[in-house]
DNA sequence: CCCTTTTCTTAAACTAGATTAATATTTTTT
DNA sequence: AAAAAATATTAATCTAGTTTAAGAAAAGGG
C-alpha cells in the first residue's frame, strides 16, 4: 500500500503524533484507492452522496458549466489535498475531473465523519479547523475577485501557487480567476515584455 | 433576560429538543449581551481574538476597505444569525459594523468551542454542519459572481433576501454583489420601467 | 420645522475585459 | 514522423460596468 503514503502522512500531520499500526490499518480500510486517466470525470452535477477525495498523485479540478455553456473552475486540488463537494450527501452541482493522470483515495461522507470523531477522541485533530481553513480560503478568493483587477488576481495566483502555474494549462487558470483565456494571454504577454 | 430569546431558540433549533434549565443558564452565562447604535464599529482590521456575535436585533455587516479605499461588503447578518471572522483567534482583516441600532450577544472563541463540544456530547448538534453551510453559501456566491451578470446577481439577491432589500441602503447591496452604486441604480430604474 | 447628512439618480465620457475569428504553437496519438 | 487534438497568441471590434460630476430626494437630528 505504498500509494497511500501521503494519506497517512496527512493524518499524522494533523494528529501531530505517529499513528498506531491499528489506526493506520483502520484509516486505510475506509479509503478506496483508484487510478484515473487525465480528463476523467469522477462525479457530475446531480450525483448524490459524493465521497471525499484525497489526491495521492496528480491534479483535479472542481468546476461547473454555466447557462452560457462556459466552464467555471471553482477549485483545484493536487497531491496531499482533500477535495469534494461539501453539499454531500445532497446532490452536487459540480463536475470533479482529473487534469493529469491521478491516483486518488475516496472515503464516504459517513465514514469520514466517523473517522474524524474517532481520531478526535484520541488526538487533537479537529475537522472544524480544516473546514474553517477552507472557508477562509474561499472567502479570501471572493474578496480578491471583488476587489482586484485581473492582473492583480493573476499575480496573486502565481505567487500563491507557483507549482500550479507550471502544471495547469493557462485557460484553466483564466477561468479560476474569472477572466477569458484571451485576456490572460494578453496580460502575460504584457508582463513578460519587460525582459 | 428577555433579549436572549432568539439565542436560546437558535440552540434549540439545532439540538432539536427543549433545552434543560441548567443548559440554558450555562449558555447565557457564556454570552455577553450589549446594545449598539447604528454605524458602530464592533471590531476592525488587526484586532485579534475576535469573538463570535449573535444578532438579537438589527443588522450588521462585515466588510473591508481595499487599496483604492473602496468598501467591499463580505457578509450581512440579521436577527437570529451568527457572524464573526473565522480567522479568530488570528487577527481579522475586516470591519464588523452595525447598520441599524442593534442588540448583540458575543461569545469568546474558546467558550464557543467548549459549548459546542458540550452540546454535541448531549445532543446531535454539529458545529461542522454549521460551518459547512457557511462554506456552501460563500461558494455559491463566488460562483454567482464569476458566472452571472450584475443584473442576474441583483435579482438573485432580491429573491434570496427580500427582507434585506427593504432594510439595507442600495449602495451596500451594490458593494455586496460587486458593482458600483450608480450602476445598480441604473439597473433598478431599467427593471422598474416596465410598470 | 429647518438644517445637515445620507442616500439615490441621471448622464456623459471612459476602460477593463469579452467576444469573435484567424493563425500559430505545443502536445498527444497513431 | 505525420496527423490530430489541445492550447496559446494576436488583433479588431464591442459592451458591461466604472468614473466623475452634479443635482435631487429622503432621512435624521436638534
Amino acid at each position: 500500500m505504498n500509494e497511500n503514503q501521503l494519506l497517512l502522512h496527512f493524518f499524522e500531520r494533523f494528529t501531530k503524533v505517529q499513528l498506531t499500526a491499528e489506526l493506520e490499518t483502520e484509516i486505510l480500510s475506509l479509503f478506496k484507492t483508484k487510478e484515473y486517466k487525465k480528463k476523467t470525470v469522477i462525479f457530475r452535477p446531480g450525483d448524490v452522496n459524493t465521497p471525499h477525495y484525497f489526491i495521492e498523485k496528480g491534479i483535479v479540478r472542481l468546476y461547473l458549466i454555466d447557462k452560457q455553456g462556459k466552464e467555471i473552475n471553482i477549485l483545484f486540488a493536487r497531491e496531499g489535498q482533500f477535495i469534494g463537494d461539501l453539499k454531500t450527501p445532497n446532490a452536487t452541482s459540480f463536475y470533479l475531473e482529473t487534469i493529469e493522470n491521478c491516483i486518488i483515495s475516496s472515503i464516504k461522507e459517513t465514514d469520514f465523519v466517523l473517522l474524524n470523531a474517532k481520531i478526535n477522541s484520541v488526538q487533537a485533530f479537529d475537522l472544524n479547523q480544516s473546514i474553517r481553513r477552507s472557508y477562509i480560503h474561499i472567502q479570501n478568493r471572493l474578496v480578491s475577485i471583488l476587489s482586484k483587477s485581473a492582473e492583480e488576481n493573476y499575480v496573486e495566483f502565481k505567487d500563491s501557487y507557483p507549482d500550479l502555474i507550471q502544471r495547469l494549462p493557462q485557460y484553466l487558470i483564466a477561468s479560476y480567476i474569472g477572466i477569458s483565456p484571451e485576456f490572460l494571454s494578453k496580460l502575460i504577454a504584457k508582463t513578460t515584455k519587460g525582459l
